[in-house]
DNA sequence: AGAATAAAGCAAGTATATTGCAATATTAAT
DNA sequence: ATTAATATTGCAATATACTTGCTTTATTCT
């Protein structure tokens, strides 16, 4: 983690009326880091250090302030990413594209696509969506291929 | 439950070479009597004779043979519904729009929705994908407004 | 530096789901 | 209709994800 990066979570946490802790730096450090989604057993697993319990309420609170989503993966699992800077306390705007690997079981946010134009039967008032799709990501799909085409397993 | 519905459940089993038992009949005309999505601790509520870990079975095998197809509510847990005629073995066709209330919590299906045009990136292949959407459904979207006209709680 | 307060850590508990195995029900063959 | 083969159920125990209550520790404000 560079120094900079430090200083951009001290000042996020500082923005949210959250004080600066080791655990929700390291946490923060750990989803910014990834361009997927990752899970509290996930996270205990790389921060051992930290108990299971503050991880969970770190999780829940950054999750109320709108600095972290949460989506649930194949397994039911909640998996949590960085938002995108436009979500709001209690408001979230994550309308995009979760995708779950059924390889590797990552989940993958692919924001930037259009869901406009989804008419929802007379009735019903929409808070918001999320696309949840299951299949192979780049790296899967690329192994696979390799794989079968020199007869592995 | 008419004894016309029992016939098509004890074909539908035949036809999937699952044998006909209490137990997996029950199981169907739960969930064929309800246009929403119900979780297991739903299921194991209403059928109190039958053991926990039978529902699990019966529900996961239901699933694999392309009869009930699985959807997790806000609470991450599963829900299961009837899938439409054109599931398959290992192989659903459920990319409809699930419409989860926040208000009674149901999961509600609804099909006949255009999902086309949607662009994945380079590289990833699709499985399946499912619409997930949260806010009111008709009868909770009417209630909560009546409440509010009347100043009640 | 010290007080007020928020967050972390620990122990115990709950809910959902899974596994192994013995008992039971279904199906097919006689 | 009985019986044998086999699939399914029910039970006990276990795993995993998550929660709650309470004490200790760390942060922040003065």
């Amino acid at each position: 983690m560079t120094k900079t990066a430090l200083k951009d979570f001290e000042a996020l946490l500082e923005r949210h009326r959250l004080k600066k802790t080791a655990p929700r730096l390291k946490v923060l450090s750990m989803l910014a880091a990834k361009n997927v989604a990752t899970s509290q057993p996930d996270l205990e697993g790389v921060m051992n250090d930290i108990d299971r319990v503050t991880l969970y309420r770190i999780l829940s609170a950054f999750e109320e302030k709108g600095i972290i989503h949460k989506v649930f993966d194949l397994n039911g699992t909640a998996n949590y990413a960085m938002c995108s800077s436009n979500c709001g306390e209690n408001h979230h705007h994550d309308e995009h594209l979760h995708f779950n690997c059924t390889s590797c079981k990552n989940v993958y946010c692919l924001d930037d696509l259009d869901l406009h134009g989804i008419d929802l039967p007379n009735g019903f008032k929409l808070d918001g969506f999320t696309l949840y799709a299951t299949g192979l990501c780049p790296k899967c799909s690329k192994a696979v291929s390799k794989n079968n085409s020199k007869q592995f397993n």
